[in-house]
RNA sequence: GCCGGGGUGUGGUAGAGGUAUCCCUUGGGACUGUGGAUCCCAAGACCUGGGUUCGAAUCCCAGCUCCGGCCCCA
């Protein structure tokens, strides 16, 4: 009976990992340069700290289940949530801001399509103490490097919750109907939304339609004119384009993004792939400005930041791909001599190269063959004319040069070489 | 949860009622101190379960799963 793997999960193989590795390897690097922290939290929680962020309704997309004592389990579903956990029980203390990232993976319990998948990985970044322009400026130009780094077509749209919210308020919609119109405005359901306006007896529903529609600095303008002429919420997503201009980052203003949770607060963000080459799923970032933190039970402190796909980075980005070089150590005959000789020579250019040496008791001819199939560059060859001289035979296997030296000039000569 | 299209060795394929073709892959040999070629031998597959039939990879049904789309996406 064959096993198979279970639905909505991958296996990765050498040359997936590899390039894995490289992006993992570069969005590592980039945090790291931009002073934030590695930090890691179990793959399992306790259910609760994702229904209380996120509502009952999400345990029907969890992988949820009762550990032998009975507690009430999930597989983590995303990192946010016990990222800010994390922060709550262990990190109060730490002098703010607090800048950290995290890479790891989530699950999700959804029927799998063209980059959506039941086992997925995701890449982040938190300022945790600040909701000031300034972080939310950083977070977005460090989200918006990754992009640049990595060399992905990719469009950024920036929106904010916290002026929408002032909008609604101000336009007459009940505290407690804001977060349906958000959702609607979310879904980018207008007919609902106009009808549910309309209901309410939403004076200003056009004016907030256009708003939310407009893309750009006539948006602006004309929610400058909706509300009071010295707003908060504007002078704030203000101050952030300001700084987003510093830094550089281009992007699409767009006040329609309102990522339905409850939680966001201020600036929110999305970057899409551009190429087309994710189909449905093109959106490879989500972040925002948000209070999670009072609800796992700390103070109410404000947090700005975002989250990577890591699969859909994968899907996109374009990796050289070069194979690793290999060195193969080949013992002409299978004799104590010579085989202890060949473990000796292998353990040394271990210190330096990545080394082969036959497992497979082959002769010469097949261990040069099998040289060829895994494309090493260079094979060491050693049997007793080589012993009795002190010296290797290095043969490059692109060329057919080779060489008998000793075993210190064939180790400078590999070094120039690889 | 819904809709459409698929599942044949590791991968890529042919076969459209009579137990499977070719390429590739892998192990061994020709070939006991020199790889990529050639030849030979060997290994390896009809997604699963039912049904129809003398006989099913092929037709029917169900399930699983993959791909794409919808819904959803913390």
């Amino acid at each position: 009976m064959r096993i198979e793997r279970v639905k909505g999960t991958r296996d990765f193989l050498p040359g997936d990992m590899r390039k894995r590795r490289e992006i993992e390897t570069k969005l590592r690097g980039i945090a790291e340069l931009w002073g934030y922290e590695e930090i890691s939290t179990p793959t399992f929680e306790h259910a609760e700290l994702f229904t209380i962020k996120s509502g009952e309704d999400i345990l029907k997309e969890m992988y949820e289940f009762r550990d032998k004592s009975g507690r009430h389990l999930a597989l983590r579903p995303e990192l946010t949530a016990p990222v800010i956990r994390l922060y709550v029980n262990e990190l109060k203390m730490a002098p703010k801001p607090t800048k950290v990232y995290y890479f790891g993976n989530c699950f999700r319990y959804e029927e799998p399509q063209r980059a959506r998948y039941r086992e997925f990985w995701q890449f982040g970044a938190e300022i945790i103490g600040s909701d000031r322009p300034e972080a939310e400026a950083e977070i977005i130009a460090l989200a918006y490097s990754i992009i640049k780094e990595l060399d992905i077509d990719a469009e950024l749209h920036l929106g904010h919750v916290g002026l929408i919210r002032e909008l609604l308020r101000t336009a007459g919609v009940s505290e407690d109907m804001i977060s349906r119109v958000m959702r609607l405005i979310d879904k980018g359901a207008r007919d609902e939304l106009m009808e549910l306006m309309r209901i309410m007896g939403v004076e200003d529903g056009d004016t907030l339609m256009r708003i939310i529609d407009q893309k750009g600095e006539t948006a602006i303008e004309e929610a400058r004119n909706m509300v009071t002429a010295h707003n908060e919420a504007i002078e704030h997503l203000e101050h952030l384009r300001q700084l987003l201009d510093y830094y550089g980052v281009v992007y699409d203003l767009n006040l329609g993004i309102a990522r339905g949770l409850d939680y966001y607060t201020g600036m929110v963000f999305e970057i899409y792939e551009a190429g087309n080459k994710l189909g449905a799923q093109r959106q490879i970032c989500g972040g925002g400005t948000y209070r999670l933190a009072a609800l796992f039970g700390g103070d109410d402190v404000p947090s700005t930041g975002f989250a990577f796909g890591f699969d859909r980075l994968a899907e996109v980005y374009h990796s050289d791909d070069k194979e690793p070089k290999k060195v193969v150590v080949v013992p002409v005959k299978n004799e104590p001599e010579v085989l202890q000789a060949a473990i000796g020579i292998t353990t040394r250019l271990r210190k330096h190269f990545n080394t082969y040496l036959d497992v497979m008791g082959r002769g010469l001819r097949d261990q040069l063959a099998y040289a060829n199939t895994i494309h090493a560059s260079y094979a060491v060859i050693l049997g007793k004319r080589e012993l009795t001289e002190d010296k290797v035979t290095l043969r490059d296997l692109e060329t057919g040069e080779q060489y008998k030296i000793s075993l210190d000039e064939c180790i400078a000569k590999l070094k120039r070489a690889l």
